[in-house]
DNA sequence: TGTTTATTGGTAGTTTTACTATCGATTCGA
DNA sequence: TCGAATCGATAGTAAAACTACCAATAAACA
């Protein structure tokens, strides 16, 4: 018996599903890891060939453009997380219980699941950390919003506002909220790392318990005023 | 009699200054206008230099590369918006009232300000909002950090902080919220235009009083519990 | 087992980007 | 008006971002 799990992602994506085939895996495992080596402005198809030993043109099967790759690599990710958030929250009550598991997913969803695939989610993550606003600060963002290159990242949002209407119904700015926590985590990590004096906390060797803690902070003082 | 007004900025972001020269202004001005035309990603010095009736070779006197130019548009609106902040709460004493009128700077520096210069505020606006993340999310940023390309940034964040820090001088975040406040209004007003889903408030015709009620029941919700 | 078909590899070629170098003309200030 | 600064014009290179085509091979299928 053999179980394979697919990650459902929008087809306009890609040209080719690239997790049907060997290559196509291996594309998607070895992008992951060169932008985080290199960074996306200067990965290239062609370096990826090479590192993968196949062809440029082999890689142009699977994706248009290194634009639509990264989006299918974060799509990925808010995919897998939104599911840990249903996951953990199935059978909880509270809704700040729910809203502090939601948090946690935010910030790290990696480091508290197992790895299934042949994606390296921690390595992801960094992705998801560096790279993430690049997928749609474009041009093109109207004509992919269309195309639903953002309907995984919506969706994700959508869930997270809904918990935050249970914890405070009356709360005026749920969805802003949302993608708010969403966007802090990344910036968050990404300051203390790099602008440190952008931000009031640290992340010491890839502990991100005060990343939590802030958003927590942000989260609970709005929605809980008394 | 004539007044000359020059901004003071990082002399590291451009080979020749940029303001003392008449190429080197229409290339700030222009390069403003086609980079909001077509995006950061497909501007490039040559189109620049095809729009000013210049040559590519011109423009690199002046810039190193696009990306230094970007920040350098950027460094100017912070700086900008900085001393703004500054001369507006100037004889202010009621920390909270300072705070608004931070809000308010960081919102739309260019609604509230007489233009001065060859920069068109307006369209560097559009800029900030759809570009900025673009200026420290890159594998250069420690680099770039060293040689001083945030300074303005975040010293502007710094400023912000210590209003904050006035406002509740025990609340634990004020530099996380000075940096989230920032990004922020750039988010949300980007998602108003093209991801309304991902945001509660609506821009509408250029109005952006709803980014600024949302940005004051954020700051305001955090520093003030009772 | 043989035959399609899908998939990949290899090569080649184009246009654009992102530069650098050189030289002559112009302009601007002292 | 002399010299320095500035700019325009041209040329050239390496890499990026693709597209096209054909042959080899592996998988599927009958």
């Amino acid at each position: 018996m053999s179980i394979s799990i697919q990650m459902q992602l929008n087809e306009r994506l890609y040209l080719k599903n690239p997790q049907d085939t060997k290559l196509g895996k291996k594309i998607i495992q070895y992008s992951i890891i060169l932008i985080d080596e290199i960074g996306f402005e200067a990965f290239t198809f062609k370096k990826l060939a090479e590192r993968i030993n196949s062809t440029e043109a082999s890689v142009y099967r699977y994706f248009e453009n290194k634009h639509r790759l990264l989006v299918y690599l974060l799509c990925w990710y808010w995919e897998w997380m939104k599911f840990h958030i249903d996951y953990n929250t199935m059978n909880i009550e509270d809704p700040k219980q729910k809203l502090k598991i939601a948090i946690s997913a935010i910030v790290d969803t990696s480091r508290r699941n197992t790895s299934i695939q042949f994606v390296d989610e921690d390595v992801l993550h960094r992705i998801v950390v560096a790279e993430a606003t690049k997928a749609y600060h474009t041009k093109q963002v109207d004509e992919e919003n269309k195309e639903g290159f953002f309907l995984t990242y919506k969706s994700l949002a959508k869930r997270i506002a809904k918990i935050i209407k249970e914890v405070n119904p009356n709360y005026p700015y749920p969805r802003a909220l949302a993608s708010t926590l969403l966007e802090m985590a990344n910036n968050h990590i990404y300051f203390a790392q790099h602008l440190p004096s952008l931000t009031d906390i640290e992340v010491k060797e890839d502990d991100l318990s005060q990343v939590e803690e802030l958003l927590e902070d942000f989260a609970f003082g709005l929605l809980i005023r008394d």
